[in-house]
DNA sequence: GGATGTATTTGATCGAGATCAAACGATCTC
DNA sequence: GAGATCGTTTGATCTCGATCAAATACATCC
């Protein structure tokens, strides 16, 4: 039981900052003290591997704060993101004891986990909770759709483009800034993680990183604040259509 | 509403060869009738376009046979495939109106197609429909994140090797020959479309085949019926673990 | 301040897979 | 049987990103 050096929170759902987000969005009063009822809060310091795949994992989660990734590894060493969960996402599969992936803390982490298997009688027995995960499922599954274009098709530069302004869309829609003309946020990745995710090595992120700022569409303070000054001109980088791709 | 020209089957759930491993597999008698009752059959010819990207479709659809696929297009014309549908697979996105990628019949495919907006309503109705729409959508989600490793880690011939014993795996079980040793299939894809399926171009699918098929990992009849005469020294060229890599 | 360690950048070279091009075999039509 | 079409194979060459290597920035710790 790693990490209980901070006082962990004991939050009251209502106080929660993805309370209308998460996995229980659609609850109402009743079912959410169910959840409350089998849930505590955990931290994790970035790096730290919260999970080995492989691992039996008696918790599903959702992330509060911070970046974790999912990383599948080859014998050999190669290495492949398959996930990057963002505060509201939800951590884990029901019905599955063990972990199918690495799960590493990118940042500092804040998870609300649930006790797995009283969690799955909920899913059982509460629809609001199976229909939201439902839901969240079936967007992850299109994002690991868009992310198949960008690994299979999409050029150093694009990917580079292509997963700031994924970045820049999440933070905007965590903050509510609708900014739309420039922006400006953190990357949560080092560049080897972000070389993992997008199936490039850490010396072409660097490079490409370098050329984008280089040709003016994004700066740089530090190595991971960064400001986009036309998201319009980042888009244009990306290779997606102009209105945005895979929207409905 | 394309090919009446073969009399479609007016076929009983009980004698349906994916009943229990399609969304309906969980379902009793009288929730089976409640499906029968908003479904119909249809046949799409090989090559033929079943939806197109951004259409509105007013069905969701379980593959009875054939293979059917999901693809994204650049603007430039860069394709890559993100779906691929074998028979019990599940097409379409409930609650949404319109597709988001071009759905297309790799094969002779027959559907069993479920209006879409009383199918909705049964999930809301049906807990054991949605129960098991959920872990569909979880199994392919750990078959994107396992495709997401090819993409973005793999070689051009391990590429290949996986796609093969991919399919192979999936053959076995769809025709529950339990042949642990050799193994033949028929692939039900072109070369292109397996490029598209890759991120590789056909000329280096078709220089990969010749140099499998030179190395004797495989067989060929034709262009498209192979033959694994040693199951092992397949998998040994995908570059997943021994075990057969993300298993429970 | 100097030392140590980690994250990152930059440079030089190499090679796997892309691209361009041609040919082949099977099927279909006239 | 000639010609057209489509899917596929094979060859020659090029290029983008990988690899190998070194330098730089920026912490933290004595």
């Amino acid at each position: 039981m790693p990490n209980r050096s901070l006082a962990l929170p004991e939050m009251a759902c209502a106080d929660c900052p993805i309370r209308h987000r998460a996995v229980c969005a659609r609850c109402e009063t009743d079912e959410l003290e169910k959840l409350d009822a089998i849930k505590y809060y955990r931290r994790f310091e970035a790096g730290q591997t919260i999970a080995w795949a492989g691992d039996k994992m008696d918790f599903v989660a959702s992330v509060v704060e911070g970046v974790a990734s999912l990383t599948q590894t080859m014998e050999d060493g190669r290495r492949q993101m398959v996930g990057l969960l963002l505060p509201s996402d939800f951590l884990g599969r029901p019905n599955r004891e063990s972990v199918a992936y690495d799960v590493t803390a990118a940042t500092d982490v804040m998870l609300c986990c649930f006790r797995r298997v009283p969690f799955q009688g909920l899913i059982e027995e509460t629809t609001h909770i199976s229909q939201r995960l439902l839901e969240m499922t079936l967007d992850e599954l299109d994002a690991a759709r868009e992310w198949m274009l960008l690994l299979g098709r999409k050029t150093a530069r694009e990917k580079i483009a292509s997963f700031l302004s994924i970045i820049a869309r999440r933070d905007a829609t965590l903050k509510n800034s609708a900014d739309a003309n420039s922006m400006a946020f953190d990357l949560p990745l080092t560049r080897e993680a972000m070389a993992d995710y997008l199936g490039l090595t850490l010396e072409t992120v660097s490079r490409q990183m370098s050329a984008l700022k280089r040709d003016g569409v994004i700066e740089l303070q530090g190595k991971r604040h960064i400001i986009v000054p036309d998201v319009e001109a980042l888009m244009d980088e990306t290779g997606d259509d102009a209105d945005g791709g895979v929207f409905i």
